[in-house]
DNA sequence: CGCTGTCTTGAGTCGGATCAAGATTAGTGG
DNA sequence: CCACTAATCTTGATCCGACTCAAGACAGCG
């Protein structure tokens, strides 16, 4: 949601509104966005959860990040070549933009590219987090930082059940992939968390249960994730 | 250089000029930046080589990237609370610029900062690129990654010399701590790069010998760091 | 000349990978 | 509502890439 990151006024809700206005529903597994292939749109995940991706010719895949409700697909590439995939892990939700008319539409509202921007440098900060993640936890670290982190992110929009539990649509293949770990790896760790009495993963919905231990044993802060809105 | 991003107009190079003109050298070692700390300044690397990295409070060592000459340190920050640290690696030439000042001359020169956010793009693409070497590549991979990308960022801006040869002021610690390594992998894993004859790597400096299969290797493409300038 | 930081090398260990198979669960169509 | 199939999850056994510990060799520098 990008009013995370800056007031908007009326008129300019009312304005995004209306470009998000035509959505579509998609099954889990439908790709958006195909590394190396072509896009001219930009596209608004409204409801669900996705991820993007990249692949090695030996089929290895890495997880580059989840998208939540609110997240926009691209406006990230440079070129109109995107260089990861995006595929939804749930159905989901999907507004389709022309790039041309986002690119209009920002003219229009430059403080919404402004909060756009914005958007990226939240992107960055996760991505970097990501990095000291892989480079330098263990497993069990791992998880639960990434676990820490999508709970915080949802609770921002509004996605946190008050009993603590909510959506996380991945399996433990994908667990993998987006911690550099292995599937085998993934399933004993998630073991040791659950025995530990910290999480409780069951039909692709997360509770954590002791939120204060599994911060700590994660070394996570949500600091980088606090974006103060500024600029007015 | 912003250059890359946008063709700028020779207003926009003087006023950027006058912006950076008061430079200063630091030594190498020198920390521009702290975690945690404060900064009212953006910091524009003139000349030499630095380093962002995160500390764990075990010690460990994540660096997020390097800065080279052109590279802006810190626009980068959505508080003005850095969530890292950037050191120098080289002795270097910084131009220190006030963050009020910044923003103003933003704002005169809006086609600037639409060139910084391209940039913000980049770091985005260089950060995912990063993500998928660490999470799913071998050591040696790694490596001549890093290496190829670093060859190609700094031919960018003509800091390769004709023979293939380039500045690297790293030490292994600092290569072992960009790709989630030991000090000591690093070390046989630069010994098996020498001895297949596809790199050189003495006082600092590093020649590619044969880019061809160090590319092949790493499974390096340069597309992630090829920005088309647009909107002129 | 003698630090101090950096690089090398060897030996032993371990976290996490791989391989293989069985158990559960979720979907599907009848 | 059940039978069938394909994912997904578990578990055990074995292996290996990379880590740790420890010590010696250089190199740059005041």
């Amino acid at each position: 949601m990008l009013q995370q990151f800056m007031r908007l006024e009326n008129d300019e809700i009312a304005a995004l509104g209306s470009l998000a206005s035509h959505t579509k529903l998609h099954d889990a597994g439908h790709i958006l966005i195909h590394e190396g292939g072509t896009t001219d749109y930009v596209y608004l995940l409204v409801e669900g959860t996705a991820s993007r991706y990249k692949l090695l010719p030996g089929g290895e895949r890495q997880i580059l990040g989840f998208l939540i409700p609110g997240d926009i697909c691209d406006v990230q590439f440079i070129t109109h070549r995107p260089d990861h995939s995006v595929a939804l892990l749930s159905r989901a939700k999907i507004a389709k933009i022309p790039s041309r008319k986002m690119t209009e539409f920002l003219i229009h509202y430059p403080r919404i590219e402004w909060a756009l921007s914005r958007a990226a440098l939240l992107d960055i900060a996760i991505l970097r987090q990501w990095l000291l993640n892989i480079g330098q936890r263990d497993a069990c670290e791992r998880l639960s930082h990434l676990f820490c982190e999508m709970k915080c992110r949802l609770s921002k929009i509004g996605k946190v059940e008050s009993d603590g539990s909510f959506d996380m649509p991945v399996n433990q293949s994908a667990l993998a992939d987006c911690t550099g770990l292995s599937i085998v790896h993934i399933n004993r760790t998630l073991q040791r968390l659950r025995n530990d009495g910290l999480i409780e993963l069951r039909r692709r919905r997360l509770t954590i249960l002791d939120p204060e231990r599994l911060a700590t044993l994660a070394g996570f802060s949500d600091d980088y994730l606090q974006v103060k809105p500024c600029r007015s």
